[in-house]
DNA sequence: GATGAATGAGTATTCATTCAT
DNA sequence: TATGAATGAATACTCATTCAT
């Protein structure tokens, strides 16, 4: 391993210490109400620090996301290139997929809508940006891609499957918002599996060209 | 109409007027960049008056949201109390009733979800706030109501009509943040309409109870 | 004395106090040095205060030279509008306003070079800048002008008016900057009468026309 | 040429061209704007380095000022060593002399000006500072005894040649900033080798003892 | 000597909120 | 009631300088 190896390596280890705090700090007040000192002092740096890898706060709380939607994009992957699957096994596998992200960083949602608000794009670096739009698209098209075959054969209903893609993320996105929703208001148990799979069936059965 | 009730009426157009502007105001540049005075000068009064009618920033954004839920509220009742509506007929009226409290405010969910963000909730009154969960939970059992007489008929599936006011709304609200989402980052034309229907077709093809 | 000329004079007191104020912390630490929360402390004023009279700390501190040259322009145009004074008599009348501005204000050079350095400039608003740049050229004016009869009678060596008015104040602003930078350097006495004196008597004699 | 040497020599190399480089950057972005890092960079070393040859920032600058008053001097003292010259022919000779020093390094005044002000010199080390002052006194003495032959034969005006050394040094630099300045101003062409001509013109006429 | 990653003190500016009039 | 001038807390970001390697 050489010099220059190792330290690629030990300055993608800083980041990821960077990221770790931040996801704590940004988690438990609110991106509003973190301060940079609050998040350097998590990852027991000094403020400077952060700047040395992130261009600034809102380029920190999108690598919240990034790291998310690539392991969304990589899970999607997967189901789409499992083989010998129905389209209804396909579609459970995205189901499943889906449950697994969530599992992986229960944010994922609340980070991606900040992500989108016009404000925060502004105080992006353009490469930075592109990651984002790349990586979004190409998840929608992986979901997209996963309906393709059932359409064809005629399981599916007759849609686009973009436009299948679209309602698919729509629904899992509102249910996870609105599940978060409930526990600030109603503080309620944690019904979010529960409303999901029930969600999941009504749309796979919605999904399904009637006879 | 004695001096007291005249004075109250005042007042209320007094309210209205702010909420009038800072709809504008908030509307064109967020919770965040939108100022008092911005909105103090759009509703032609001074910043210091704002706050005869308002706690304060968080609440008079909250009071557009009251406003959006109750007329939500009297559309779900309105569809509740229609008579002679078969199951299918009542859903689809649920159905037009959201395309119609979209039209009329499009920032409905947008709103909904920065009321619901906890850094907001604290620092509303309670008052205030019980009056929005009021609301919130009338509007849920108002659609939970709808969905009953079909279960019970076991023309829809059976789930809790609860659970199911849930999923709806999530739909309802998922695809309305996720094409809002779309325009920042695709810079697409607007297809909500569309999608929707499109939503809302599978959803109530998956509701109902299989043959 | 109406409502709004009160308001008016009222407001005027507040720059003038800001601006004394300022005048105060910026001799004594430099325009680095002092920061707002000094001017403020000085000028018995919260930080906010300040920006509510001043766009910024650029434009605060211009606002000392821009009153400056109000006082310089009103001097050169009193020597300008004297009658029946001859050439010589006119120039001596200019180097006495010049020691009776440099009286009011021992700092207007540095003020001045500050002013105008290019990075100082980006910061001013436009209606500003462009106070500063008539009140400048104004002033070069006022001074060309003084030269002027004096070279078409032939007592002045023939030179455009400008030009010696370039010179007049580059030797000037020359005697009184350096005379300060040797207070620096040498902790001298203040020889600046002496030295400026000493100065005009040689620009006044190289002024005339050769026999 | 022992190692001792060899070493010394090399450190010097080095000093010089962190000059070099420094000299650039502030050039371009001047005091404020221009970073530690830029100059590390432009001089193709790490910031690091620059504190193993200069104390800081300050200092760094104040060498720029070091050697140009080192060139300013041997060209003055090489004024006064020229055999045979007539007084006015050696007051050419020093005006000659000051257009070079000019050509040498256009930012000479404003390098010196800052170098004066009181905030740069608390940050400078004692030993740097008396090198300054040493260079400054002895040009200033240098310039001095260029009028003394003048003074004493009585074609120069009878003043202490300390008093005529000040005023020409005023001149001069008064008409490199004054000319700068109208730059940032009007944006006029650059008038400086004409109006310090004319300065000058005037200056050497205003020398002489009237007949 | 040379490096360059890390430091952390320092500050202009904003804006929700108040309160004397 | 209404005003709007004044407040002052709060914070992202910079960059000269250091020091372990």
């Amino acid at each position: 391993m050489g010099i220059q190896e190792r330290k690629e390596r030990e300055k993608e280890r800083r980041r990821q210490q960077i990221i770790v705090a931040a996801k704590r700090v940004f988690s438990e007040k609110g991106f509003n109400k973190a301060t940079m000192e609050d998040i350097a002092h998590e990852a027991e740096l000094s403020p400077g620090t952060l700047y040395l890898y992130f261009k600034n706060k809102e380029e920190l709380y999108a690598s919240l996301s990034l790291r998310i939607l690539q392991y969304l994009l990589i899970s999607l992957e997967h189901v789409n290139t499992e083989k010998d699957l129905k389209p209804e096994e396909r579609l459970q596998a995205l189901m499943d997929a889906m449950f697994d992200v969530y599992d992986f960083d229960p944010l994922i949602i609340i980070n991606m809508f900040h992500l989108q608000s016009s404000e925060t794009l502004k105080n992006l670096s353009p490469d930075f940006l592109s990651k984002i739009k790349e990586l979004s698209q190409k998840s929608l098209a992986a979901i997209a891609s996963i309906f393709e075959e059932g359409i064809k054969k005629e399981i599916f209903i007759d849609k686009h499957p973009t436009a299948l893609a679209d309602i698919f993320w729509a629904l899992f996105s509102g249910v996870v918002l609105w599940e978060a929703s409930k526990k600030f208001i109603n503080e309620d148990k944690d019904y979010l599996k529960q409303t999901l799979e029930a969600a999941f069936e009504i749309f796979a059965r919605g999904l399904k060209r009637p006879i």
